[in-house]
DNA sequence: GCCAACGTTGGC
DNA sequence: GCCAACGTTGGC
């Protein structure tokens, strides 16, 4: 089956692109996912070695920071049994766990594909995340919007 | 800090 | 199962 790609969100605040080089194996756990599109996009579609495009968002220049690829398939998300973790999920049991979530490693860093150069890239006018309104955290991404951001990040 | 969009919750 | 209220997201 061809490989297929994702774009997932992350505050740089919580992990950014240079957390994730620094991490061991340059791979860390999606914890935190709470919202069940997202969810069922890494429970039922992600297959190691899928493409992914490291989104840093809520920060003061919000754009592709970086390659990576999913490194595991869905495993129970531990944060939602802790009761410290700002993702508890008290509704959530061992038995029947709510959250899961997948690895994700790092490729390459790469320069920063701004959010408004992606909004001036015609080829990426469908790009999901770009939609007015999209809040998800997880969206997939067409091979021909793969491609197109590589062509940017090859440019400038 | 604002605000629009939208997902979730919970009463009925 | 509807839908209003509420919380969160995320760019600006």
């Amino acid at each position: 089956m061809a490989v297929q790609y994702w774009l997932m969100k992350s505050e740089p605040d919580e992990v950014s692109i240079d957390d994730l080089a620094a991490a061991p194996k340059q791979t860390v756990p999606w914890t935190g996912v709470r919202n069940y599109q997202a969810r069922n996009f890494m429970r039922d579609m992600m297959r190691v070695g899928d493409g992914v495009l490291f989104y840093h968002s809520s920060c003061p220049e919000p754009g592709i920071a970086g390659i990576a690829e999913v490194a595991s398939t869905a495993y129970p998300d531990e944060t939602q049994f802790d009761a410290k973790s700002k993702y508890h999920d008290p509704k959530s049991t061992r038995e029947s766990p709510r959250w899961q979530h997948v690895d994700v490693k790092l490729v390459r860093k790469t320069r920063l594909l701004s959010l408004k150069e992606m909004r001036a890239a015609p080829a990426l006018a469908t790009l999901r995340t770009l939609q007015p309104g999209n809040r998800l955290s997880i969206t997939p991404v067409t091979p021909a919007e793969w491609k197109a951001v590589m062509q940017l990040l090859e440019s400038a």
